[in-house]
RNA sequence: GUGUCCAUAGCUCAGCUGGAUAGAGCAACGGCCUUCUAAGCCGUGGGUCGGGGGUUCGAAUCCCUUUGGGCACGCCA
């Protein structure tokens, strides 16, 4: 169906094309000035010039045709071309009846369903995820929710840091630590063991431990490099050493996921696009493309209207190796070929943008990527503490993100067990969702690519913009409706009502754009627009909720009607939540 | 140095395909709980939209310039 605007628009247009001026002029807003109405159309003024007449003029013509108008009951055209209406509650409220009967409540099925594969996450193996992966983990979430809610087939993919030096020196230290595993047999020809020689904790002591060892260590080095090569060309213990730290990896990473209810669609990781390297390089090398600069395989991705200079992207080091330009051109010809996708969108730190450009351009210039297939690089910012600086520990150390996550949550448990008396383990399961929600809303309702302060004590006292605030909206919807059922026996399925107050009207309307507004995050990849909504929505209910007695209504036609808007208000809610990645509890 | 992003109330942020008096939240102050969850509602105060120029009937929004900050700039990912 159309969205609210574009239908009270057809009326405005319809005026204006049979007082004889061009339709095009009858957008209509939603009124940025509240006290004088409820929406607003400015075409007069910009036809002003056009027709060579007053836009006061041209506004009277237009009112005049939308006077017996069903849409609206006030038109006037004010000083100096505004057409300023209001609408009649009975049209808000035909909207919302159609709306709510349908699945996605308004949304239209796009006209042709696209493809997209969403690049979010990429945590490392044998690396525990930390605050640096908050950010990419909840926008990445909530675009892919938005546009998979938008109609289209959305691929998320951790794609996991699985392939480079890492594994190499984690293998060197195992071997080392543990030389009479059979992976370390050189003539070993029997099955390697089904359990990993070691926990994922033993795995996060020993990555950083290779490391930095790596680094005072040339010999040991050596030994690392040689052993990422070794993997990398197969070598059969390597590789199945590699899936055991894969396994453990994955499943604790996948647990911590879980608690950020972040759910990828694919588990790939840069080892995946590995066998796409040699023939990508093959084929860059045949078609003139690359060449050696500085002893590295390089394409050359200038182009003449650059304001600066772009390096070149670099396809293998002068040793020979991949880097992650490789890595990322590889997985695009994987995607290509697994997908054939519309778009790949990358949620990414925005100071990777270079390196993005270098990589999009290469793709195209090569011929790796189709012309047809969206390369969109969207960078988030930088999550700073409450100082302004990047966020870190009280010692300076990098916060494990589930550390974080449990200390907002014990914030929680001790806040909602302060005034209530609540059975613990619900409490418990109360506090993570209310945790979840100050920490998602927290991000999301900043615009994903500017930096934000994270400031645990704003999130958590809960005031205002918040998530909480939001649940706790829903929270009282949930409530008066239980006890509604509780008395009537069920809840209504019909029965709407004609608004009777200016609260409720407004509620209505709020409703009314949810279409639009889902179309407008969608194109911008623009998950603070959903919270916006939400607020203002919050807002508007509580406001109604306040002036309006609910159970106490005696009329039992109006109270249904109430009910209705309980309903249809707690079913946008949801959907708004779902979208942004978290749920509301039944009670808090 | 080059490029790029940012600058809006004391603080944290919206608004930016140009429209009327620039909006929220926090903080401050004043009201509202024998009534559906006061994590709420209603209200008051608080602004040269970093500075300067320009385009326009109209600029926080577009263009230029300037100041201050963040970030990036070939073999780490």
């Amino acid at each position: 169906m159309k969205n609210f605007l574009e239908v009270i628009a057809e009326d405005v247009q319809k005026a204006f094309a049979e007082a004889g001026y061009d339709a095009a002029l009858g957008r209509v807003t939603f009124s940025n000035r509240p006290d004088l109405c409820e929406v607003q159309c400015n075409g007069a003024m910009a036809g002003a010039k056009q027709y060579k007449k007053a836009p006061l003029v041209i506004a009277n013509d237009v009112a005049e045709r939308l006077a017996g108008s069903k849409t609206f009951s006030k038109v006037e055209a004010v000083a100096p071309g505004f057409l300023n209406m209001d609408l009649e509650p009975a049209f808000v409220l035909s909207y919302i009846e159609k709306m709510m009967g349908e699945e996605k409540f308004g949304v239209n099925a796009p006209e042709k369903q696209q493809t997209i594969v969403i690049d979010y996450g990429g945590p490392n193996v044998a690396k525990p995820l930390h605050v640096g992966h908050l950010r990419p983990a909840i926008i990445g979430e909530s675009i892919k929710r938005i546009a998979r809610y938008a109609g289209h087939k959305v691929i998320g993919d951790v794609h996991l840091g699985d392939w480079g030096m890492p594994m190499g020196q984690i293998i060197t230290e195992l071997k080392v630590r543990k030389p009479d595993l059979p992976y370390f047999q050189e003539d070993f020809s029997g099955e390697y063991p089904e359990e990993a020689p070691f926990t994922i904790s033993e795995l996060e002591e020993i990555y950083p431990f290779a490391s930095k060892k790596c680094k005072e260590d040339d010999d040991y080095k050596k030994l690392a490099l040689q052993a990422t090569a070794d993997l990398q060309n197969g070598k059969p213990g390597y590789r199945a050493l590699w899936k055991q730290i894969l396994n453990v990896s994955v499943t604790d990473l996948k647990k911590n996921y879980e608690k950020l209810d972040v759910c990828f669609d694919l588990w790939m990781g840069e080892s995946d696009a590995d066998p796409y390297i040699p023939p990508m390089v093959e084929k860059m090398k045949a078609d003139g493309h690359a060449h050696i600069s500085e002893g590295a395989l390089v394409v050359d991705v200038k182009k003449e209207d650059d304001k600066k200079e772009i390096p070149p992207c670099m396809i293998l080091k002068s040793d020979g190796a991949a880097n992650y330009e490789t890595t990322d051109l590889a997985t695009i010809m994987q995607r290509e070929k697994d997908f054939a996708p519309d778009a790949i969108i990358y949620v990414v730190d925005k100071r990777q943008e270079l390196h993005f450009d270098q990589v999009f351009r290469c793709a195209r210039k090569t011929g790796i990527v189709r012309d047809t297939t969206d390369l969109q690089f969207i960078g988030f910012g930088t999550m700073n503490g409450p100082d302004g600086k990047p966020f870190k520990t009280r010692d300076g150390g990098v916060l494990r993100l589930e550390h974080l996550l449990g200390q907002i949550k014990d914030k929680m448990y001790a806040r909602i067990m302060e005034n209530k008396e609540l059975d613990p383990a619900e409490a418990e399961d109360t506090a993570a969702k209310i945790a979840l929600a100050a920490v998602k809303y927290g991000d999301l309702s900043n615009q994903a690519s500017k930096d934000y302060i994270f400031d645990v004590d704003r999130f958590t006292s809960f005031e205002g913009d918040t998530g909480p605030y939001l649940l706790y909206t829903m929270v009282r919807i949930k409530s008066i409706l239980a006890k509604y059922q509780e008395a009537n026996g069920a809840l209504p399925i019909e029965g709407r009502m004609i608004p009777d107050s200016k609260a409720q009207k407004e509620v209505l309307k709020d409703m009314a754009g949810f279409p639009a507004m889902i179309a407008d995050a969608f194109a911008e990849r623009a998950p603070h627009k959903v919270c916006a909504y939400m607020y203002q929505m919050a807002n508007d209910f509580n406001s109604f909720y306040h002036g309006t007695k609910i159970l106490g209504e005696e009329d039992a036609v109006k109270q249904k009607g109430y009910i209705m808007l309980l309903r249809d208000a707690l079913k946008i809610f949801e959907t708004c939540t779902g979208l942004l990645g978290f749920t509301a509890p039944e009670r808090m």
